[in-house]
DNA sequence: CTTATTTATCGAAATATTTGAATAAATCTA
DNA sequence: TAGATTTATTCAAATATTTCGATAAATAAG
């Protein structure tokens, strides 16, 4: 992984609201609907879409159409690689 | 790790100049000094100390004076804790 | 003691991010 | 088709971050 990727994977780490988000992605048994995470987070919906779609560009979640609902899912393939990357820093 | 220091650890990694500062401590054999970044990053020192200051501040760096020079060091226990926030979000 | 060097701090401007109201788009239900 | 539900987009305000000139602080060298 090049530092641009890794810079903006790291950007999309840099919120509590979008931790909070893979954690549910993580608790919610590998997906999750937006819905859901209305209850769990204190934003209006368009910040909490604004949120996910950060997540979404940068990749490390990946969103798949279901009727009017959308699941979203982790990137863990994405999280190994950023892993590694933050690996190669270490002296 | 709580999620409020890894917020702060993925905030300072999201920066390109503070990655570079981190590859630059790396390539650097352990420890640097910061007049050496002004060869490397292609910004002003007060730019570089700010930079060297939210990295230290998250204690991914940590710093040891000798002299007027200033020898910055990788913290790389912190960094594999950091890491270890992120397997956790793995699915 | 004076000057040069290295790093840190302050303050202000430029830029980027976060947030939510309004609204649109898509699709489900009756 | 009409109304309800879920998610996305637009736009503007609030907030946060980045950048650098000016300058301070610490110390080394002469």
């Amino acid at each position: 992984m090049d530092a641009k990727r890794a810079e903006k994977i790291s950007k999309a780490l840099a919120d509590p609201n979008r931790l909070t988000i893979l954690k549910e992605i993580k608790k919610s048994k590998d997906c999750l609907y937006c819905v859901d995470l209305n209850n769990t987070i204190n934003l209006a919906q368009p910040s909490i879409a604004h949120h996910l779609k950060l997540l979404i560009d940068c990749e490390l979640v990946t969103s798949d159409k279901e009727g009017r609902h959308v699941r979203y899912y982790m990137n863990s393939k994405l999280l190994d690689d950023y892993i590694g990357f933050l690996q190669e820093l270490k002296v």
